[in-house]
Order: structure tokens, then C-alpha cells, then sequence
DNA sequence: TTTT
DNA sequence: TTTT
């Protein structure tokens, strides 16, 4: 009924854009978010490495300006979707499906460090069902980059 | 560095009500959260099923208040964890440390339908580290409910 | 760059929805929202009273299905306009946009307390600049509605 | 009963931290929030000047380490207040009491741009009842900056 | 498999 | 493994 996140991290590497059989762009990119505290007595802060998927016009706009370990915003809601792997086991797979995504540091920021978070604009690519790998309930694993675009159909697409 | 999430939606089941060795509350629940729009042609609008965790005094009152089939709002973050499965297969866990639960159907509701939205304040009840496992890196299943107590030591704690 | 707002609360009187000149359906009301600590000692928990104001298909289905008294959901943006009173003083008004509003009572519930908490979606109806006031406690309207359609170019609607 | 806010914006001035009477630590500031859209034919992008509160250890964390046009995230609650004037008209003040700020340039960005993004964290603060008006465009202040501390009562803090 |  |  209502779900919405937002994150501010950095991202793990470079987005990875590709094309559903029907045309449509798909970006993915890892956030990394530090975590409010440090545990179990480690100096270290950990951080969650949350998996972001962006469809159309923002995935493009974010493959081409997002890059490895620039400080992004992200706005989006939680999917959470399944397929069977290999050996039959059924795996479940958590996603933000981004709706609006924020360019904290522009792109002579991040790598040498010389800017200071100008911003790009990247609202509004709707959303996605975030899965590439076929119908919503069993699905394969869209993570599994083998290539080929990936295979869904146009009714799989909420939008 | 940010990290906010805020779902509204209906327990799967009963919320399940365990205690860390040392004696640390920690319940879980899932949460149906219904998709905003019809996917795939069919007429049947789907839904995400988000694994949430609450720590401590927020974990008794959710295991005391909530039940399957209550409208509750949740608000947390989100923690990913990983362990190694008994193939060792390292299995990657995705769940929402709520940190805010609101009841938004009172006790006598969603049964038997008499009520209306009343709410019990379950606010408060810390972070973390959601997981009954051990260590945060490499863990075992909190999933898997062997009726032990989970093992889990204070330094994993992040409070 | 980035604005989210998410309530929860219940309407301090019925919806009112009016049209601008160019035919935009507006609707407002006024949230009230439980602070969650009582303060200054007394014993009745305060509430802040936030004015939301919706826009075309959101705003009839709002003006539709919400009641005084009904558990709601919002989520917006925050926006702040002023304008100068008739002693040419300058007023700043600070008004939730939402953009997804959900119904958590029902018809037959809230007034009667006979339901729990279904839903009417009323998601994507648009932002848009707004005007008018609210109805909380004491407040006096600044912007009384006198019965005329209410002064806002199309140049003004972001949409 | 839920009530939360995060903004991404740039602070319009410096801080301004003030002492309670009993020595509690207030830091206000203005977030300029660009609007997603351009309005009225305008081609200038437009923004809402949104009033910040932070209370305590976290007032003093802002006070020292933001600066005016410093991209800044903040989280927290919507709070109403109110007071009557020197005209007796009650005057109704909205602003956003962050219990949670993110600083996303560092000492030596923002200014002379030549950083990108480090991050201090300035998290819990809990809440207050904050007073003060803002520093917006044209706003004048309801809370004119005398000197003298500001007049608040332990009884309106709520912590 | 992870970012600063 | 899923709720209404």
C-alpha cells in the first residue's frame, strides 16, 4: 500500500546498463550505505550493499553520469522477487527499483576529488518491476549478466 | 549514510517472538505490501513480501499487538546480511530494521472488522543488526527456527 | 533536489475541493498528526495540524472518499509560498503536496468504528503549487474561501 | 502518528545556534530545496526555503561544521507551532525538526568546490519544540534575534 | 563480488 | 512459505 526508501550511499562500480529484448533500458548499480553505528566492537563502520535497478529514460541518464564511488541519492520502493536457480531451489531477491536518483558529486568530483556535489537531475523514469529474467513470481536470475539482452516481455513492464 | 524506508501493509502471519542468548528481545515479521500498479496483463495486483526485524521493547509490544492480517506501518532501514549455506554457499538476506511500527488496526479489527484504525504506539525500540546469527559479516539463517535460541553475542549488538 | 514527506494521520474536518479558473480540481485538508512524546508535563499528547493540498484526479478521488475524523496516508513533498495579506504584510504558508494519498478506513468505518482499514488507492494525481489554508485548531484561514473560484494562473501549475 | 521528512538542499546562510534558559543548545537553519519543475514559463528553477531545527548535541555538531550553501541532507518530523504577535494575530510557523543531518560537502568544498562529498555525521538529536522563524528570500523573522536567549520554558521541551 |  |  505505501513503501518508500531512500538512500544516500555510494556507488560499489560503474552502473551496468543493458536492453530488454523489447528496447527497453535497464540500469543496475550496488549502493553502498555505512551504517548508523559501529558493531561488535570492530573499529570498522560496516555498510549495507543495497542492489538499485532504474528503468528508461533514468537508466540512461544514470549509466551515462553515475560512476564508482560517487555519493548518490536514491528514492525508489522495495521489490522483492524470486526464480529458481540451477538446482531448483527457489531464490529471493531484494531490489530498490529507483524513481528519482540524485547526483550529489558531479563528474570531475569523486575520482579526484575537486568538486563539490553540484547536482544532476534524473527524476522521473517511473517505475519497473525490476526483474529481467521473465514473469514476476518465478523468475530467473537477472543479476546473471550472461550477455544476451535480457529476456522479458513487454507485459512484464508495469508502465 | 541515509537510509529510510516506510511500508504500509498486512502481516503474512503471526509475528514470531525469539530471545538472543544473552537474553535480547527480537521479532519478525513479513509484510505484504500491495504494488501500486497491475503487471503482465494480470488482473491480480501483486505484492512485495518484506522480512521485517525489531529489537528489544519494540519486539515484545509488536509480538503482543500485532497479528496476520493487521494494517501496520513500518518505518526502518534497510540491513543486508550474508552467511554461508550448509553448501557453502554464501546466501545474501535483505530485511528492514524497523525502528517505528504503527498499529493501524486495533486488536479487536481485521478479524472481525469493528474497529476502526485505532493505534498503539510501539515507537522506540532501537536498531539492529537483525541478525541471529552470529557475526555480521558471515552468519548463519536467522530464518531457520531449530527452536534454540539464536546465537548471537551482545558484541553483535549495535546498542 | 530532494523533498519527501510521509504522514500519517487523521482529517481535522471534510475535504474541500474547488476548481481553478482553468478547471484544475484542487482539494485541501488538514492532517493531524500525534507528536510521539507528551511534552510540558501534561497528559494530552499533542498533534501538529498540517495542511495538504492535491491536485486533479488525486484531488476529486479525495474529495470523494476521505471524512473528518478518517486514518490517512500521505506522501508529498513539502512547499512553501507566500503571498501579501490585505495590510501588505508578506505570509509565508508551508503546505504538504502530495502525490499518493491512501485511504487506511474505509467508508463505513472512522465515523461509525464498524471496519478496519481498507483501501482505496488514490496514487498519482500530480503536484502542484496550491493555495489556501487549513482548518487546525485556532488557525484563522489565510486564504478565506469566499465562494469564488481561487486566483491561480495556469502559469502557476507546475504540471 | 508517523510523521517524516527528508530533504536534500543547500543551507541559505550560516547556522545560527542559541541556548534555551536552562541551557539546552538550539541550531536553526534554512534549507533551499530546488522544486522538481520549472513553473509559469519561467526558466529559472524555483525552490522552497524550508526552516530547520536541531536540538542539543546535534545543534552543536551544525552549528560547527555547516556553512551557507553547504549541500546538506536532513531528516525529521513536520512541526506546527504558533504564537500571537505583537498585533494579537496569531501567527502559525511550520519547520522540520531533524533529529538527523547528513553533511554531504566537507569543510573545504562547498565554498571553493574543491572537495567532493566526505561526510560527517551528525545523527541524533533528538527532538525539540524549536523556536525561531528562518532566513528565507524575503521572509521577515517572527522570532527577531534580540540578543537575549530565547524565551522557552524546560516544560516545552520534549525530551 | 563491494564504496569513501 | 505469504496479507486484504
Amino acid at each position: 500500500m505505501l513503501n518508500r526508501v531512500i538512500l544516500i550511499g555510494r556507488l560499489t562500480r560503474d552502473p551496468e546498463l543493458r536492453y530488454t529484448p523489447a528496447g527497453v533500458a535497464v540500469t543496475q548499480f550496488t549502493l553502498a550505505v555505512d551504517r548508523p553505528f559501529t558493531s561488535g566492537g570492530s573499529k570498522e563502520r560496516e555498510a549495507d550493499f543495497i542492489n538499485i535497478v532504474t528503468w528508461r529514460q533514468l537508466a540512461e541518464t544514470c549509466a551515462n553520469y553515475l560512476r564508482k564511488g560517487r555519493l548518490t541519492a536514491v528514492e525508489g520502493r522495495i521489490q522483492v522477487r524470486n526464480y529458481d536457480n540451477n538446482e531448483g531451489k527457489r531464490v529471493y531477491v531484494t531490489e530498490v527499483i529507483a524513481d528519482n536518483v540524485r547526483f550529489l558529486e558531479s563528474s570531475n568530483s569523486a575520482g579526484n576529488r575537486e568538486d563539490g556535489g553540484s547536482n544532476a537531475n534524473a527524476s522521473y523514469g517511473g517505475g519497473g518491476s525490476g526483474n529481467r529474467g521473465g514473469g514476476s513470481r518465478e523468475q530467473q536470475d537477472p543479476f546473471i549478466d550472461d550477455g544476451k539482452p535480457i529476456d522479458i516481455s513487454d507485459d512484464d513492464l508495469p508502465f
